[in-house]
DNA sequence: CCGATAATTCGATGGAGAACGAATTGTGGA
DNA sequence: TCCACAATTCGTTCTCCATCGAATTATCGG
């Protein structure tokens, strides 16, 4: 009996160490194997076997710098499926006792290179709301007015059109359980919120702070009170 | 270093042999566990302890009849985070050798208790080309003229949306890397092609075979050849 | 109540792999 | 050229758990 490709990829992902370093990476951006080792509390011959096998698994991507060595999740879909994942623990948590309703990365937080949370998900109803997004079949689409408000933030929305990667999806939230705007435009978006800090970034978690900024953009542009 | 609840979700998935049963349960049907022993090629006590783990972790759901016990997944979020690792899978497989692009659970399959595969995807696809359904911000709505279209299948949508489980809801293809129609319709619909010999089930895989009244009617309602 | 079958528990065995110390390779800066 | 630091390779130890045989419990049909 051969062992199919779910059972090698969840083994992958199985071991202790090696989650703590796949969920320190869910944010989308690239840490080194020193880095990975302390946050998975494992000497770094270890991890660097770790990381190796992740590596040759595809679930990691690898990038030399010098005599580091950055490593990052192999595309989205590897985010998505740690995310449904995490929709699972997060469900049998609910079942056994309270979960924490109110904890920062519940309010915003980076998905890959989008933005999540209840703040990502009251993104996406504004957008739809407003009449900026449509969804036509089973992708979205700018409407003329959602083609003006992006230019008027600096987003070149025709060129992330162009790209290969699909332009605008959907992405089902862990925590919230609904929608939030995934893609090249979802990732257009949460870079245009860092740059021009609306949001910050924590370097420990994949948590996202509003600046007083931020507050007052979200409610004046979409109607969402932080 | 405490395990992070991936982990746990993921080693009790990372095992071959159990990997084998959800395999073997993605259809959504229940199966005893001397059958499940049987498609993991493992005796009948061990899989016992992995059915237990399985049911403990939360991964699946058990009843009892008789001196049978009956198991299946619990629950569409197991399902959709099965079919995540797949995709994974499928991917990777893509990178390093031919995919077989004309097996027949590509073609047609269940997944979880809707339809999946090319003729997921393309009923999907007519139903919005014909304009019998519509997506109106994150949910799947019926149109006046889909309303008809179900009646006369004696589909009785207006129910279905009375239930607590989400009427109608996209699910991301592991094979054919798009959406298909799953939720409480996508279930309807399945169960009457089934009910109605369009599609027969295969004992011992996912795939869904096409009958000749199938294939016609799926040309004439649809557009469909199959 | 009795045999037959489903399924479980228990105990023992074996193998896979996670962990670390020590030594080695590779890269950058002074 | 030499040192400092990142990262890896190697060898060893040790823990976990998948596996099966044997015995046990549970349920059905008579």
């Amino acid at each position: 009996m051969d062992t199919p490709p779910i059972a090698s990829i969840s083994a992958l992902i199985g071991e202790p160490a090696r989650a703590l370093m796949l969920d320190a990476l869910m944010d989308g951006r690239a840490r080194t194997a020193s880095e990975l080792a302390d946050r998975a509390g494992i000497t770094r011959q270890t991890a660097s076997a770790h990381l190796a096998r992740l590596t040759d698994g595809g679930l990691l991507s690898l990038e030399r710098q010098g005599r580091h060595r950055y490593f990052r999740l192999h595309g989205e879909e590897v985010a998505e499926a740690l995310e449904g994942l995490m929709r699972l623990g997060e469900r049998r948590r609910g079942e056994v006792a309270v979960s924490r309703p109110q904890s920062p990365e519940r309010c915003a937080r980076s998905c890959y290179d989008h933005l999540a949370g209840r703040l990502g998900v009251a993104l996406l109803d504004s957008l739809h709301g407003s009449g900026y997004i449509e969804t036509r079949g089973t992708r979205l689409l700018l409407s003329p007015s959602g083609e003006r408000l992006f230019a008027r933030m600096h987003i070149d929305w025709r060129s992330l059109q162009r790209r290969r990667r699909s332009f605008a999806r959907l992405c089902l939230d862990w925590s919230e359980r609904r929608h939030h705007l995934a893609g090249a435009l979802g990732a257009a978006l949460l870079a245009h919120f860092l740059e021009y800090r609306w949001l910050l970034r924590s370097d420990d978690s994949r948590a996202l702070a509003p600046t007083d900024r931020g507050r007052r953009n979200f409610r004046e542009c979409f109607g969402i009170s932080v």
